[in-house]
DNA sequence: GATGTTCCGGTCAATGCTGTCCATCGCCGC
DNA sequence: GCGGCGATGGACAGCATTGACCGGAACATC
């Protein structure tokens, strides 16, 4: 992991779709070099894979929302986790600190899916005692693109 | 936007790399029928673009964070939002709902870059009054993976 | 310390595939 | 019946992939 994988990962967060022969001249390399490290990075684990990335809006969903939610006393955390596994509004799903056990991201078609979930999936099922609903009134940013950091010093 | 365009998205949101041949036996078309549906969904802002999907761990950035944010009264909300464009260890950055103004949500590569970040670039600069930083503990669930929903009735 | 060997990573060239373009056909609405 | 949108199929061009060859670094041997 150089800096030549760095810029090759920068690039192809931005664009994955623009081909070898342009990352080729982003990274300096001739192409077959090129695609002999993006195979690498995809053996390694560092690219998990290609995604066409869509306009929530567009699809369906233009309400995000964040529930912090806490278990019953005794509920099952495991069975909370694989419950929500086939909920596919349910974009992420993390144990975090502070008073809450978990929070999720939503993302719903509008207010009535949103309630339909929190008050029939969670509280009813899933052991879950108290929630609370954040919701997104606009979005300033938003994106999956990570910063790719040198291991230790150096800045490209 | 029909059944045929939707089956589509929900392949190219879970492997954009795979090639229009197998994208076509998906959409039950032919490849040049599926290419051109791919090409007016990109057109039509439905795709906004191809990014390589990686490892936040592999990259540098194992730590993933929350921040809450209030203003300052009078203080510029403009300004705010400006100010963290450049900061790409922001993913995320949305107007909420309930006590707080903003949410952000953070990738670093650990505790002292967070630390460093709320303290100086929020605290410091950007007028901000108030912080609340949630950690996440792990991950159960993350995906931009979007769930593609028929516009009304029907269910593929 | 010098030299030979091996391995890793790069370039270059040829081949096979795949995406793109175009003409044609079928279907639906006017 | 006519016009337009969308799908089909084939031909072409461009690109990714593969293999052979080359160079340099690390290691072992002399």
């Amino acid at each position: 992991m150089d800096s030549i994988d760095r810029n090759i990962l920068v690039a192809l967060q931005h664009d994955g779709a623009s081909g070898l022969a342009e990352l080729a001249k982003v990274a300096g390399l001739s192409v077959s070099a090129t695609a002999e490290r993006v195979k690498r990075l995809e053996e390694r684990g560092t690219i998990r894979g290609w995604r066409a990335d869509l306009d929530p809006a567009a699809v369906g969903c233009p309400l995000l929302a964040w529930v912090f939610v806490t278990l019953r006393p005794g509920a099952s955390d495991a069975k909370f986790r694989d419950g929500l596994a086939p909920f596919e509004h349910v974009l992420e799903c993390h144990a975090v600190s502070g008073p809450w056990s978990y929070m999720l991201k939503l993302r719903v078609a509008g207010l009535p899916e949103l309630e339909a979930f929190v008050a029939g999936e969670l509280r009813r099922k899933a052991g879950v005692e108290r929630t609370e609903t954040v919701l997104a009134l606009s979005t300033v940013k938003e994106t999956a693109i990570l910063p790719v950091a040198p291991p230790d010093d150096e800045e490209a």
